[in-house]
DNA sequence: CTTTAATCAATCGCGCACGATTAATTATTT
DNA sequence: AAATAATTAATCGTGCGCGATTGATTAAAG
């Protein structure tokens, strides 16, 4: 019962936390007109051009029912195209556009100068990190087997 | 420009366990058709209850615009009641009903299933609540300082 | 007492998230 | 080759978050 106290107060900090890291990402990206997730698909992009929607949804841990309409402001934006597969005819293919890839510069730069600004020395939040992401895959993994569980019963009485 | 990328990976993170918790609130939730943050109000309220609209703001760092549609889909549902004060016309009071107030502790217990359901230790989280909370403090400051900025020119050009 | 400023809830518009379903295409089985 | 299953994107509906504005009410200043 103890334990649910924890849970509330933990799964709360990082509620607020991702809101306000949010906050300060659109502060920083409001010149270019880019939301944080819309930040994270040029990020994707960068590091590797020309995925399909799916690929992308896999990094992001975004589906379809996310990622369709946010592409398609970021098509109407000119920051990439999207164009469907000739080889395979259900994948969508994203690919950065000039305004996207020349970007890239100016985008981490304005970031950096938010940082600066804030005072923000995110460096020292290195063990931040880890501790997140550990905790980010326990969940992951313990909302997982729980989806399978589901799907295991599933078959079991068909 | 190293910290950008720890930004990025560190936002990211939250981002990401912020969305995992909620769901995990969301399946224990499920049965009582509340959402993540319909929980936290209730949870308010419980502590203490005949509340502000504006005071539960204070606390979950949510504003009118989140709170008013999300209280009168809570007032539909018969969790609360929210009545303009008679002191202060401006006010809003939210006080639980007896469904709101009687749903605390099978609401917990649901809870607590799902921990143990799922085999999250959360007590092995204390550290990562405590570096959280520090990050949600450092965050919260930054970005208020700069809203003050904001506030003193905008005082001082006029 | 009257004007002005501050406070508070409500409203509006937009962009995610996401459960659920659908439609098209490809892969697999029979 | 035909039937079936799996994959993929799109669609639909709902509920947040939040920047910005509005309108009502109360408090403060002149």
């Amino acid at each position: 019962m103890e334990d649910i106290k924890l849970a509330n107060q933990l799964c709360f900090s990082v509620y607020n936390t991702s809101r306000l890291f949010t906050k300060f990402y659109q502060k920083a990206l409001e010149e270019f007109n880019l939301t944080y997730p819309q930040y994270l698909v040029l990020l994707a992009l960068w590091e590797e051009d020309h995925q399909t929607l799916h690929q992308i949804g896999r990094r992001l841990h975004l589906e379809s029912n996310t990622l369709t309409p946010l592409l398609r402001r970021m098509e109407q934006a000119g920051w990439i195209i999207r164009e469907k597969s000739p080889q395979d005819k259900r994948q969508l293919g994203i690919r950065l556009k000039d305004k996207g890839r020349d970007a890239k510069e100016p985008i981490q730069q304005a970031i950096a100068d938010c940082l600066g600004h804030e005072h923000l020395d995110i460096s020292q939040y290195r063990e931040a990190h880890e501790t997140i992401v550990k905790l980010e895959e326990t969940l992951r993994t313990a909302l997982a087997e729980d989806t399978d569980k589901a799907k295991e019963n599933f078959n079991g009485t068909i």
